[in-house]
DNA sequence: TTGTAGGCGTTATCAA
DNA sequence: TTGATAACGCCTACAA
C-alpha cells in the first residue's frame, strides 16, 4: 500500500508538506506542488480517510437510523439525504432498527464506535428524547435531527410535515368540490396525531364540529363494515390519513358502484406511486418527503460545522390534483 | 474520552489484556476478566472502531453502489442487504450513483480511500467488467458482487433471476388459462434480455415461433396506440415486463372495456405493491428482491472471510397469482 | 496467562 | 514555506 510517506520521499519532501498539499491548507510551493502530483501520479496514492479520522477525531460518515428503508416514504426521504450528503463528500451509513433490533443504547455506542459524525433518525423512538442523559452524563455531544416526528421539541431539531395544513388543505379541497359531508379515515392513528388532522378541518370549514372520525381497525373489513357506515351517514367526501388505505378503500368503493369523485370523493394523505396507480388516480396530499430528507441532512450538517440551524423546520405540504377528488 | 488504555490502568493490567479480553482472541483469567469489565462499566468505555481498523487494516463496512434508492426493487434489495449484514455486525454504507454522478474510477477510489471491505453493486455497468484491470494491476483485491445483472461471468460473482424461467412461468401460467395468442410487451429493454424471455416463452409453449413482441416508445399513448394493436391482432394475454407498464396497461384495458383476464389476461413481472394496488390486482412474478439482497451480501462475506462461495446464483423466480390472469 | 514496545497512516505542534 | 517529532487508539509480535 502506497502511503503519504512513500510520496514525501519519491517527491524529495517531508510527509508534512505532502499532507498540507493534500488538504490544501496552506500554501505550498508551485514546484513542490508539482513535485508531489507527479508522485501521486506515479506511485498511484490513494489517501486513508480511516487514519485521516483516527487524527483529526472526526469522520464524514452520517448515519439514517429508521425501521426500513424497503418503504416508499423513508427511501425517498433517504434518497434526499444522500443527495445533500453526497454533494457535501459526506456517506451515508443506513440502520435498519427492524432488522438490527438493537436497544436504544446499543445504537447510541454503535455510533460512539463507529465516530459518526452525525444521526438522523426517520420515525423514530416516541418518546420524548433520545437518550437526552446520556448525551450529557457522558458528554457526548453528537449531532442529531429528528426528521417526520412531530414530538414536543426537545433541544434536539425536528423536521416534520405541516399536518395541520395538510389537513386543511384536503378538507377546502373537498369543500371547494361542494363536499359538505366529510369523513376522515384512518388506521391505528394515536390520539395526537389525529388532533392535528381535526384542528386542520376546523381552519378550513369555520365549522367547530371536527370531522366524522372512521377508525379501521385490523380485522375489519372495507366492502363489509366500512363502506356501508360511509354510504348510511350520506357521507360525500373523505380524507384518508394513509396512502394505502386509500387505494383499498377506493378500490373497495369502485367495486360497491360507487362513483368517485361524483358520489364520494377521495383525499389521500401521500403521494408515492401508490396515488398514481390507483384507478382512479387519487388526488393527494403531498408530504414532501424528499424535501425532508434534504433539509435534515442539511441541518445536521449545520450542527457539525457550528453553523446556526432551525431548531424546528416544518415543511409545507401541497395538493395534487387528480382524479378522485 | 476513554481509550483502551484508561481501562487498563484502572483495572491494573496491561493494555494488551485489555484488547484480548474485549476481542476474546485468547484465554483471560476470570479474574482480571472481571477486573477488566468493571472497568469498562465504570468508566464508560467505548472501543474506538477507527482506531481499529487502522490497525487491522479493514473494516466492518460494505457498501451498496445503485442508481437510487428511492426505488421498489432497490430498496427492497437493499433492505435484504442489510438484514444479512446487521446479523454479522457489519455497517452499510449507500451511494446513489444518480445523486453523485461519479465515474467508475472515483467510486473505486472512494472505496479505497475508506477502505470498504466490500462493494455490493445492483444493476449497474453494464460493460464487462468493473474496473477489473485496475483491481489487477494495482492488486487492489476488493471483494465485489454484482446483484441483479446479467451479463457474462467475469471473475466477478453474480446474483440475479432467472429470467428465462420467469418468462417460462408467465407463459405456462397464460397457456393453462386458454390464452394462446401471447404478446410480450416491453419498454427500452435491451435486445440480450429480451432474449431470455422469448426463450422462455419457447420453453413453454413449444414453439419455435416466440412470442408477439410489443414494444411501447416513449411518446405513445397506450389508449391510442397500443390496445388498438393488441385487439386487430386478437391478442388474449400479455406478459408485460415491466410492472409500471404492467399497471398502466391494465388500467388503459379497463378504460377501453375489455374484460381483464376473461378477453385479455395479464401477467406483470415483478412483486411489489403495484402489483397489489392495480385493480385487478395483477397476478405476477415474483423475482425475488429480498432474496436476492441476502445471497449478495452472504457472497460478500464469504469472500471476505475467504470462505468458498458460488461464482454465478441464479434465483428462481415464483408466480403469485391474483385476479389479472 | 500477561506485559513491553513498536507501528498502522495521518495530522498537529512546534521550530527552522 | 518547510521539516522533525509526537501523537490519535488500537493491535501484535515477542518476550516474560
Amino acid at each position: 500500500m502506497v502511503t503519504l510517506k512513500d510520496i514525501a520521499k519519491h517527491a524529495n519532501v517531508s510527509a508534512c508538506t505532502v499532507s498540507r498539499f493534500l488538504n490544501s491548507d496552506i500554501v505550498v510551493k508551485k514546484e513542490t506542488e508539482a513535485k508531489i502530483q507527479l508522485a501521486i501520479k506515479e506511485l498511484g496514492y490513494v489517501p486513508n480517510v480511516v487514519a485521516k479520522a483516527l487524527k483529526r477525531r472526526e469522520t464524514f460518515n452520517i448515519a439514517v437510523i429508521l425501521p426500513k428503508i424497503n418503504n416508499q416514504y423513508y427511501s425517498e426521504m433517504t434518497s434526499g439525504i444522500s443527495q445533500t450528503l453526497g454533494k457535501h463528500h459526506y456517506n451515508l451509513f443506513i440502520y435498519e432498527v427492524d432488522n438490527l433490533k438493537l436497544s436504544e443504547d446499543e445504537i447510541l455506542q454503535l455510533m460512539r464506535e463507529n465516530m459518526i459524525a452525525g444521526i438522523i433518525f426517520i420515525g423514530l423512538f416516541s418518546d420524548m428524547s433520545f437518550k437526552e442523559s446520556i448525551q450529557d452524563v457522558v458528554g457526548w455531544k453528537i449531532p442529531v435531527v429528528y426528521a417526520n416526528r412531530r414530538i414536543a421539541y426537545n433541544g434536539f431539531p425536528l423536521v416534520y410535515p405541516d399536518m395541520v395544513q395538510a389537513s386543511k388543505l384536503a378538507t377546502e379541497h373537498l369543500l371547494a368540490k361542494g363536499k359538505n359531508r366529510i369523513a376522515f379515515v384512518h388506521k391505528h392513528l394515536p390520539n395526537d396525531l389525529l388532533a392535528y388532522f381535526e384542528e386542520g378541518y376546523r381552519q378550513a370549514s369555520n365549522n367547530e364540529q371536527g370531522p366524522i372520525i372512521l377508525k379501521v381497525d385490523n380485522g375489519m373489513d372495507l366492502s363489509q363494515d366500512c363502506i356501508p357506515m360511509l354510504l348510511e351517514r350520506n357521507i360525500d367526501g373523505v380524507f384518508v390519513l394513509n396512502e394505502m388505505l386509500a387505494a383499498h378503500l377506493t378500490k373497495a368503493l369502485v367495486k360497491a358502484d360507487v362513483q368517485i369523485a361524483d358520489d364520494i370523493a377521495v383525499v389521500s394523505l401521500g403521494n408515492s406511486i401508490i396515488s398514481q396507480i390507483s384507478s382512479p388516480e387519487l388526488t393527494c396530499i403531498d408530504l414532501q418527503d424528499r424535501e425532508l430528507g434534504i433539509q435534515s441532512a442539511e441541518i445536521i450538517l449545520s450542527q457539525i460545522r457550528k453553523q446556526a440551524y432551525e431548531p424546528v423546520t416544518v415543511l409545507e405540504p401541497i395538493i395534487v390534483e387528480r382524479n378522485s377528488a
